[in-house]
DNA sequence: GCCGTTTTCGGCCCGACTGTTTTCAGTCG
């Protein structure tokens, strides 16, 4: 898959070009080209120059521009351009409060080339009298350098949202009377997001800021507007707030959801219907006449478009199915009946089966399945053989006794390094469900783990293969299996992937979980719970399944246990 | 550089805040 390095190359082209004051619209041209490549599926090496035109963004001039670059791996403009301005220079754009202009000006006027070399000019402070730059600016430039250095931060949905809602919560008991709601990435569940965008609505604006850059927890205030403020949190996590009148709320929700793509694409096509939108509503251009912004439905009828649910929105794909009336119905919450990834005390759970089999009911589950870990997990007390069959006979015991509810016998087994299970066929074989996953060998290159895969997809027991990209959220990339290669083989046999919805995993990501439905592959949402809280984590799991764009129907566990059973049964014995 | 339900040329989304200005440029989202 090419497409993540023809994405950088187009990025740097376009950084390149914005420092040498290049046309803002040729610039868009590159970046959008850019985010598209990085949105398909598709590897874009295995396309002509043809399809690549056909793409979004791409004419004729850029599918050569990506052609060449798959071919030879260069690009002349690209080249032409470096050798006009130091590749320091795209660091120095990196610094907040940095843009185009002013990184040009260093260079002219100070000759700056590197990041170390405007370190060492803001130490000596010999910035300030250059034109437009003052004490402040130098300033500010100072602690840019800071930030950017402490490495500009993602954060993990799960870690960012729980901070996000408390944020809610006590600006709404600070004043209650005003409309708040969440927007930006995090009301997108995106899973990992730079910042927290609040928006704010009520009688008296200044009374809602005063509380914002009040709230406990405060590092810094960054900016304090009429309209806008933002704060440093202890956490390091940077809180905007927008404020609006009442009648403004929707357009605003909306505008601060984003994501700017596809805002970008509904201000265009609004423009072309001679509207204008912004985040004080709808409106006519011709007179001025506002038509809505009081509700955020009011911004997709002025367009002739039904509501895009806010995942979706990220202007790959959901505005074309909005105006052909083929939006999905995504999966919800509660469209959940069962988790399939669940561990007990036997392994490396913190509470008994009767625990687990509670607190799933308490969720209204109609199901769990028991997914502990195997013997090749020693560190997590992996079960042997003979412990397994001991796990099984509590299971029935549990069973009989429970009336309108199913504990599913599973395990959780180590694909080991050569791609071998860790248990035998025949005892898998007498269990519910067999989730496979890796557990070792991340450094291995990425055939063999590949094939580690694909070897756990084709025994005839298995049917679920979890957290299959092994990836850890700011910890651990992905490692570098064919993902490719592991959905068609799934789709071949009819195996289901997880979604893991542990919050530092969210594996499947969104973009692959969108790609195994297009083969028509199930999915599993599983919380991978280790103790009883976890289960919760089974919102950012159907986070990341709509964010697929997931219906119901392409998820496992939506289904009520009879028919379950029947699907797990069916996936057994297909051998290639 | 892309694109067309007013266009194959002439547009290309829109507004807030800061710091430096005296009316605005730069940056950001």
């Amino acid at each position: 898959m090419k497409n993540p390095q023809v994405a950088s190359v187009l990025h740097e082209i376009a950084d390149l070009l914005e420092l040498s004051g290049e046309n803002p619209f040729r610039i868009r041209a590159y970046r959008r080209a850019a985010m598209n490549v990085e949105a398909i599926p598709k590897d874009v090496a295995a396309m002509g120059e043809e399809e690549l035109f056909s793409l979004p963004g791409i004419g004729k001039d850029l599918a050569h521009k990506i052609r060449q670059f798959v071919d030879t791996g260069r690009i002349d403009i690209h080249e032409e351009l470096q050798k006009k301005i130091p590749r320091g220079l795209l660091e120095i754009l990196r610094v907040p409060g940095i843009g185009p202009k002013t990184a040009r000006l260093l260079f002219d006027r100070k000759n700056v080339k590197s990041l170390e070399e405007l370190e060492a000019l803001v130490r000596s402070g010999r910035l300030a009298g250059l034109p437009g730059i003052q004490a402040k600016t130098e300033e500010n430039i100072r602690k840019g350098i800071g930030q950017l250095r402490k490495g500009m931060e993602r954060f993990p949905l799960g870690k960012a949202l729980p901070i996000a809602r408390g944020i809610v919560d006590l600006l709404q008991e600070a004043v209650p009377r005003a409309r708040f709601a969440l927007a930006g990435s995090i009301r997108r569940w995106k899973d990992t997001v730079r910042d927290i965008d609040v928006l704010a609505a009520g009688k008296k604006p200044e009374a809602i800021t005063n509380a914002f850059v009040g709230l406990p927890g405060t590092r810094e205030v960054l900016e304090r507007g009429a309209t806008k403020s933002s704060i440093l949190t202890v956490d390091g996590i940077q809180v905007d707030l927008r404020v609006v009148a009442e009648d403004s709320f929707g357009a605003a929700l909306q505008y601060f959801t984003g994501s700017k793509e596809h805002n970008v694409r509904l201000r265009e096509m609004a423009s072309r219907r001679g509207l204008k939108i912004n985040e004080y509503g709808v409106f006519r251009e011709a007179d001025g006449r506002r038509l809505g912004g009081r509700e955020e439905e009011d911004v997709y009828k002025a367009l002739g478009l039904p509501f895009v649910p806010p995942e979706l929105r990220e202007d790959a794909g959901e505005i074309e199915a909005a105006i052909e009336g083929k939006l999905p119905g995504l999966v919800s919450l509660a469209d959940i009946r069962g988790d399939l990834h669940v561990h007990t005390k036997w392994s490396d759970g913190a509470h008994d089966l009767d625990a687990v089999v509670g607190a799933a009911r308490a969720r209204k589950y109609d199901y769990v399945a028991i997914t502990d870990h195997s013997k090749g997990l020693g560190v997590a007390r992996g079960l042997t053989e003979e412990r397994v069959r001991g796990q099984i006979a509590e299971i029935d015991a549990a069973n009989r006794k429970a009336k309108g509810f199913r504990v599913l016998k599973g395990i959780e087994v180590d694909i080991r390094g050569d791609g071998t299970l860790d248990l035998p066929d025949a005892l898998l074989s007498e269990l519910d469900i067999v989730v496979a996953s890796v557990h070792s060998g991340f450094r291995q290159p990425g055939e063999q783990l590949t094939k580690r895969l694909v070897a756990a997809i084709r025994n005839p027991y298995v049917s679920v293969i979890a957290h299959p990209t092994g990836r850890l959220l700011g910890e651990r990339e992905a490692y570098p299996v064919d993902m490719e290669a592991v959905i068609a083989e799934a789709a071949r046999h009819g195996k289901a992937l997880e979604i893991n919805a542990y919050p530092l995993r969210l594996d499947l990501s969104d973009a692959w979980a969108r790609a195994a439905k297009r083969r028509g592959i199930p999915l599993a949402v599983s919380t991978d719970a280790h103790i009883l809280a976890n289960l919760d984590f089974m919102q950012y799991g159907v986070s990341i399944a709509r964010r697929g764009w997931l219906e119901p129907g392409d998820v496992l566990n939506t289904l009520p246990f009879p028919k379950l059973a029947r699907r797990l049964q069916a996936m057994r014995g297909k051998r290639a």
